[in-house]
RNA sequence: GGUUGCAUAGCUCAGCUGGAUAGAGCAACUGCCUUCUAAGCAGUAGGUCUCAGGUUCGAAUCCUGAUGCGACCA
């Protein structure tokens, strides 16, 4: 499409004699209603060329049909100058770019970027809003790959703290010894489960002391429990063999958990990073900006720094006792990063709770004069939300992974057994195929939305199998592959027709965008972009498949290029959704 | 109280750096399987783009304010 930005910046030298750079040549698609393929509004023009619009437009358009072999013709309406680009220009776009093996990937660009998703904690299971986020990074991360970076997935491990102590306390007394085996509960569960206990019997407790006439503050920080949690935390920190080796157990059980649910989802990391071996990091940065002049110190010895010139206020960054704070052991764990890997980006896949907090922590990096700190970036995605509001994990009020997961591969089986396509697959392909297809289902319908948009999931009301959905576009990979099976395809020279149907030019013109598309989605970091390209493209193919026969038309290489369409196209679906981690059925 | 995000059809969402009569899907209704997979295609109906100002030849899009929902900071 290059030419034409150049055309029209010399149509407008030649003719009216005034530059207009390249770069301020809009050009945009055309609107369906109209004839034509691509676009120029005129308007922002007219005052150079001191014309009416129409007349500045055809006048424009004149140009372009005589000097451009690619331009079959124009129409204007208004300031709107709609031109026609000949069938061969097409098939030309077709032959030297879909065609080619690289298609869809963009050149190595030498950039290295880091996607740190995922990082749970190991108290408990992972729910629906790890998986929007496991999928988000991982979509994310894919993304980039092929956009030509380099990307280290890396998963920050929440494993120590409070509430890793919570359940380990609540198994302890309440557990009798239960083990993931005994128990037949995948480890993160029984974990989760012992996590819930500790929140009953501290409840229970609280309730007793208030009886007893304590404010229900006094009652929090005084009932047994909670201090005996504490307790144990300081054991741990202390390095206390005992309570070392039950951390170690329950921690191992729940990484089992783990492993099962991100193989299910098809997620996977390149480097983990535990906070039990970075929760004491950050300390030499607090000297660092203390010697910088960044930090400052307070009458009781905290360190702070302040912010308010950047509109946000003062911030903690170590306590008057000397331990550290949140931020503190992100510092570090920020500098670890970068000391492992020397990224020029560095992204972290992290609910939009945490917008204030990273907004300090990158800032806090920046004044301290990291080079590095501005290839940070917070990917903050919304809630996901039930009818009934937040999920509580507490409340019981969670969407529990797992549970999901089985659910969506559950209904994907009814759904197909229901259309009877499938009696006579072996049973093994029937299964890999309800798990595909479910799967789909689940990564499509989280993925499409935009990250920083809210999700509201209403577990009564089924995942959509129709429509702008996964099973949709595995739908027509499936159907695009059956034909080409039928026909036995293989690729080889094909004749171009001369004339193309209405539905081919606009697949081709669809495909053509691809790569766009994707670089806009690496650049925003945005999978939802890909999402809604792919359906484009599907519901593209199906109306061209419903329109031309491909397999019965006479003319034999007709029935070549269709194929050859047909074969990228689906290559070209498979290439999206697998950047969204969906994998495409060959027949279904 | 302060900061910040979101608001488009009954529901779920698109709408690129401002452009033509605001688009899909679901749900509802109507057609199309003796023809390459009907998880499909075609059609009907459904809108004051939350509201009020402003900038502009032109605003769902940009600016200001209000309202609603959410998150965060004390």
């Amino acid at each position: 499409m290059n030419f034409l930005h150049q055309a029209i910046s010399q149509a407008f030298d030649t003719i009216f004699n005034v530059q207009i750079p390249e770069n301020q040549v809009n050009l945009e698609q055309t609107k369906k209603e109209f004839d034509g393929h691509v676009t120029f509004v005129v308007f922002p023009f007219i005052r150079h060329t001191k014309k009416s619009p129409e007349e500045t437009a055809n006048i424009l358009g004149q140009y372009l049909k005589e000097n451009c072999t690619q331009v079959a013709d124009f129409n204007v309406i208004k300031g709107f100058l709609n031109i026609v680009l000949n069938d061969e220009y097409w098939l030309n776009t077709f032959e030297q770019q879909i065609l080619k093996e690289d298609f869809g990937f963009l050149k190595p660009n030498g950039e290295k970027v880091m996607v740190e998703y995922s990082s749970p904690n190991t108290n408990k299971p992972l729910h629906l809003g790890h998986v929007r986020n496991n999928l988000l990074g991982y979509a994310v991360a894919e993304i980039l790959k092929a956009a030509g970076y380099e990307v280290i997935k890396a998963n920050l491990v929440n494993d120590r703290g409070i509430h890793i102590c919570k359940s380990m306390l609540a198994w302890q007394k309440f557990g009798n010894g239960e083990k993931p085996e005994t128990a037949h509960l995948k480890g993160d569960h029984l974990v989760g489960k012992y996590y819930v206990i500790f929140d009953q019997e501290y409840k229970k407790e609280i309730e007793a002391l208030k009886a007893d006439g304590k404010t229900e503050d006094e009652a929090k920080k005084q009932a047994p429990l909670i201090l005996e949690a504490q307790e144990m935390l300081q054991k741990w920190e202390a390095g206390d063999d005992e309570v070392k080796t039950l951390w170690k157990t329950m921690n191992s059980w729940v990484y089992a958990g783990f492993d099962e649910t991100y193989k299910k989802l098809g997620v996977n990391f390149d480097k983990f990073y535990y906070e039990s071996n970075t929760y004491l990091l950050g300390k030499d940065i607090v000297e660092e900006g203390l010697a910088k002049g960044v930090f400052f110190k307070k009458v009781d010895d905290s360190v702070w720094i302040d912010l308010t010139a950047d509109g946000l206020d003062e911030k903690l960054v170590r306590r008057a006792d000397g331990t550290s704070v949140y931020i503190t052991q992100d510092l570090g764990t920020a500098q670890l990063k970068y000391d492992d890997f020397k990224m020029q980006q560095s992204i972290y896949v992290v609910g939009n709770e945490q917008d204030y907090h990273f907004k300090v922590l990158f800032l806090i990096l920046a004044k301290l004069g990291k080079s590095w700190a501005k290839g940070l970036y917070h990917l903050s995605y919304g809630m996901v939300d039930l009818p009934s509001g937040k999920m509580k994990s507490r409340e019981g009020t969670v969407v529990d992974a797992d549970d999901l997961i089985q659910e969506m591969q559950d209904t994907a089986k009814e759904k197909t057994e229901a259309l009877g396509k499938v009696d006579h697959f072996e049973d093994a392909e029937k299964e890999n195929l309800y798990r595909m297809i479910g799967m789909g289902a689940l990564k499509y319908f989280l993925l499409k939305v935009e990250p920083k948009k809210r999700l509201l999931f209403d577990p009564k009301e089924s995942i959509d199998f129709q429509g702008n959905t996964g099973p949709f576009i595995q739908y027509t990979h499936a159907r695009i592959k059956s034909v080409l099976t039928k026909a036995n395809y293989q690729e080889l020279k094909v004749t171009y027709p001369s004339h193309l149907a209405e539905t081919e030019l606009d697949l081709i013109q669809i495909l053509s965008k691809y790569p766009e598309v994707l670089a806009s989605a690496a650049k925003e970091h945005n999978p939802a972009a890909i999402a809604n390209y792919t359906y484009d493209l599907a519901k593209s193919y199906n109306k061209f498949y419903q329109t031309e026969s491909i397999l019965k038309v006479e003319e034999e290489n007709i029935k070549q290029f269709r194929l050859q369409l047909s074969c990228h196209t689906a290559a070209t679906l498979n290439k999206g959704m697998s950047l969204l981690g969906i994998e495409m059925p060959e027949r279904m």
